[in-house]
DNA sequence: AGCATAGTAGACAGCGCTGTCAATTTCTAT
DNA sequence: ATAGAAATTGACAGCGCTGTCTACTATGCT
């Protein structure tokens, strides 16, 4: 039971073979009655074309490489649909690699894509193993380093300043007149851990280094762990006068745990969270937050790759900071 | 700038390129020292094979297609994350396609993920165009379709049956003693459609057609979808007594949307979710909720496919149903 | 010493398609 | 009516790899 292939759609509708090919890729080179022949006989086989053939033959693959840390995450959700929806539409395949938080595995994924010759490859984050940077770099295809701003990006960088992001999170906080400000974390990816950085220079910029309280857990950021990291400082000696959660649903976490504890939001404790998800501004009470523009770093950088792909070029080193928006709700005094 | 290839590599070892070949794919045909020499080469030059050849000459692409209609839902992303483990450590690569919740879409899926000549396909779903059906039914590879039970499966069928499920939620509701129960609901996809039709089902079962209160959007599951579909409830002439959301994330903004109106919960109005996501046990009341398997749906469906890899079977016509479980907490009385 | 066996390396052809260029037909303008 | 241009179709070779088969080497045994 052979699969169908072209020849045999050709001599179905008694053409060559070069003609079938053209009726699927550039209809217009080809006249009316042959085409309707030709996709008669396409249809009668159920003929569909083998896509390894037509990369190896042609050296195209019409395929785009993203890779993302982890699809278990809003975030990604949000950048990966801004991806597909101006890849597709030009024509190209989106192929999807997880890197699960590991640059090793990072490594790997990259090494698949070239061996799948993907066009581009756009990639979340700007820390890579040496030899992944060095493929990436001798690659000979663009590549887009989202989500952070590099100090040295391989080709086209695409994101935000998480340290300033986290900065300016808690200096609202310190501007509030909050001194005791706890930080709570899950993984210590190394977008948070900027966070966390521009968390310690806000404080030790206000003389508050004695007043910082950081909680992490290794896990990846839910409501839940919210409220576990929030229950944690909570039962501490002194408890914090603000909080600023690397994420939202932390912050949900920790909005539910106080209200458990009968401790008022924003009178007893204010919390920040981070991206201004969608729920952040229906949340009783309204969420503080950051807003980052992970729907604008997805179209961006596949508008970006497309124009790379289309004038042949490579390394346009382009440096694109999409900034943040610091949203001040109910959550921190309003 | 010509890419690397496999004779470039054996002409530098000084080998035949068969040889490189075997060191790439099965080294332990390969003695010691050649394959050494080859491996040194290798490094050297970069080369990084070109999977399309291989996948041509070889007549296997060791890839699975995945189809989901969205990412942007955590229920899919962790079929996506189970599937992964599975078929990852397995050797193979995860093709994965969303179709936007649209049957057109999900057909060109198919043909693509055909095209590629994917050695299975997973796909969410039983309602496919008449023309998919066809061409996975004659595609000649394993199709796994999940989440829901088919009356007539194409290949294998792994799923729960969505409809009882949603009439065991309402049926709670009513020997809880309510009367007039609302159903809540976002995107009316085919899931969410037969949990609608259990919700009736019950409904009529219990004689109570005329407390039927439905409200629906056309828009993603979500935190404030679902204090907007509350809120929309509790302004109409009568409130509901009880609240039944095909989404845990509409239930958590219902219970949003009611303490902010001052409605105690489950004292004047109770809440039931759908998927028993994280959050349900930690909210605040804590969710009732149905739970769906949906990590074990992923790596059944792996695992079978893989099965039937291995044997090489076609159409072994296997149903399961992985049922659900009604989860009684406190926004429903507990 | 002579032979069978396993282990190792290579030759060859071909997977199914497309780029390039040549050949043919049709049409336009003089 | 005819040269020349344009539109249409086809022949050929090759993309980079692997399955299959063959050839060679080393080893152990009678």
């Amino acid at each position: 039971m052979r699969r169908v292939t072209l020849d045999d759609v050709a001599s179905f509708a008694g053409v060559s073979p070069i003609t079938v090919s053209r009726v699927l890729r550039k209809p217009d080179a080809v006249s009316e009655p042959l085409r309707r022949r030709v996709n008669a006989a396409v249809k009668e086989l159920g003929y569909v074309p083998n896509i390894a053939a037509s990369r190896l033959a042609s050296a195209r693959t019409h395929a785009i490489g993203v890779i993302v840390p982890t699809l278990y995450n809003v975030i990604f959700a949000e950048y990966l649909l801004a991806l597909h929806e101006v890849l597709v539409d030009a024509g190209f395949q989106v192929v999807v690699v997880n890197s699960r938080y590991s640059e090793i595995e990072e490594e790997n994924a990259i090494k698949a894509l070239l061996g799948q010759r993907v066009e581009a490859i756009i990639i979340a984050g700007i820390h890579h193993t040496a030899h992944a940077r060095q493929l990436l770099a001798h690659g000979n295809l663009p590549v887009v380093e989202t989500f952070e701003l590099s100090p040295d990006p391989i080709d086209i960088n695409i994101g935000m300043s998480q340290e300033s992001a986290g900065r300016a999170a808690t200096r609202h906080l310190i501007a509030r007149g909050f001194r005791r400000i706890a930080f709570l974390c899950g993984n210590l990816d190394h977008r948070s851990q900027s966070r966390l950085d521009g968390y310690h220079l806000a404080m030790s910029e206000a003389d508050l280094k004695n007043f910082e309280l950081v909680t992490q857990q290794p896990s990846h950021s839910s409501i839940a762990l919210g409220s576990a990291l929030c229950a944690d400082m909570l039962e501490r000696e002194r408890m914090p006068e603000a909080i600023f959660c690397t994420d939202d649903n932390l912050a949900l976490g920790a909005l539910q745990e106080c209200r458990k504890r009968g401790i008022g939001i924003p009178n007893d404790i204010s919390v920040i969270g981070f991206h201004d998800l969608e729920f952040a501004a229906c949340a009783s009470p309204s969420l503080s937050s950051i807003a980052s523009r992970r729907y604008e770093t997805g179209r961006l950088a596949a508008e970006k790759v497309l124009s790379a792909i289309h004038a042949n070029t490579r390394h346009s080193r382009e440096q694109i900071d999409l900034g943040f928006e610091v949203k001040l709700r109910k959550s921190t005094g309003g």
